[in-house]
DNA sequence: CGTTATGTTCGATG
DNA sequence: GCATCGAACATAAC
């Protein structure tokens, strides 16, 4: 499911409920979802201290204990984070739950496993070891970090929005959106694009995932709060263009299925 | 039963 | 080193 604006909703939750909370326990149901992190190891770094901050960097999810570490949270494709007011009201799929006392838990959930829980020494030496380049969303990065970031590369488009070490935060569901609503074709690559295209892809960029963040659309259950005009809606098989009606055309890039508009996206 | 999936990584190949 | 492609991970849902 997560791809920035998921991961931007689920700190929200994180931040609206889990913080200055004391946690009691901590329940890890699978422990393949903490890779070579012993289970004991992880629980007594959390049990009786509190998270006091949470930061989301790309589809990457920190909090700040206040001993002095990180707990890091990555979904991969099937994973979220839900706060359980109710004992007992666990979700399907709770690979770790932090419980907190007398005040609910957090849950942790992953559906296919494919995804990471851990502790990080500190946040900035997690994301550099993570080889992350910049937030997608971070305002330090302007067109010409963009510009910067991709000109160097002889790629197509689409396979570098999604590469998280250029800009983290964007995978395939939300390239194609930023793609069609740039007007660009997902195969051409992105050194050949015209100056008039690459302000665009950095314009739409930002829109499209503020717009997302704002409507608290992330990239699943919740597309249709996408505004008229989003291609999302629309994304899949025998789909039309929402602005020309065209059938949506349907493509293999490194080795996703991405969806485009061969009238609107330059013969896609 | 076969196909597909929103992420990431690794190996083979050019 | 750079780029591309396919496979692998693990599991549910259609």
């Amino acid at each position: 499911m997560p791809e920035l604006p998921d991961v931007e909703g689920f700190k929200r939750v994180l931040a609206k409920n889990a913080l200055r909370k004391t946690i009691d326990r901590v329940v890890v149901s699978d422990a393949r979802i903490l890779g070579k992190l012993p289970v004991g190891k992880f629980a007594s770094s959390l049990e009786g201290a509190q998270l006091v901050a949470a930061r989301r960097h790309g589809k990457h999810l920190m909090a700040n204990i206040d001993r002095g570490q990180w707990l890091t949270l990555h979904f991969g494709p099937a994973g979220g984070l839900q706060f359980v007011g109710k004992p007992g009201g666990e979700p399907p799929f709770t690979r770790v739950r932090f419980d907190f006392a007398g005040d609910g838990s957090l849950a942790y959930t992953n559906r296919r496993m494919i995804g990471r829980v851990g502790l990080a020494e500190d946040a900035a030496d997690f994301i550099a070891e993570e080889k992350l380049g910049p937030d997608a969303l971070d305002r330090r990065f302007d067109f010409d970090a963009l510009k910067t970031a991709v000109l160097s590369l002889k790629r197509d488009v689409k396979s570098v929005l999604m590469d998280q070490q250029v800009i983290a935060g964007i995978g395939n569901i939300y390239s194609d959106e930023i793609l069609f609503q740039a007007r660009i074709n997902p195969v051409e690559r992105v050194d050949k694009l015209s100056p008039a295209e690459l302000k665009r892809l950095f314009t739409e960029m930002r829109k499209v995932l503020e717009t997302a963040v704002d409507r608290r659309a992330g990239s699943e259950q919740f597309l249709e709060r996408l505004p008229k005009g989003y291609l999302l809606p629309e994304r899949k098989r025998g789909g039309h263009c929402p602005r020309c009606g065209s059938v949506l055309k349907v493509l293999k890039i490194g080795g996703r299925t991405g969806y485009c508009c061969p009238r609107c996206q330059q013969g896609c």
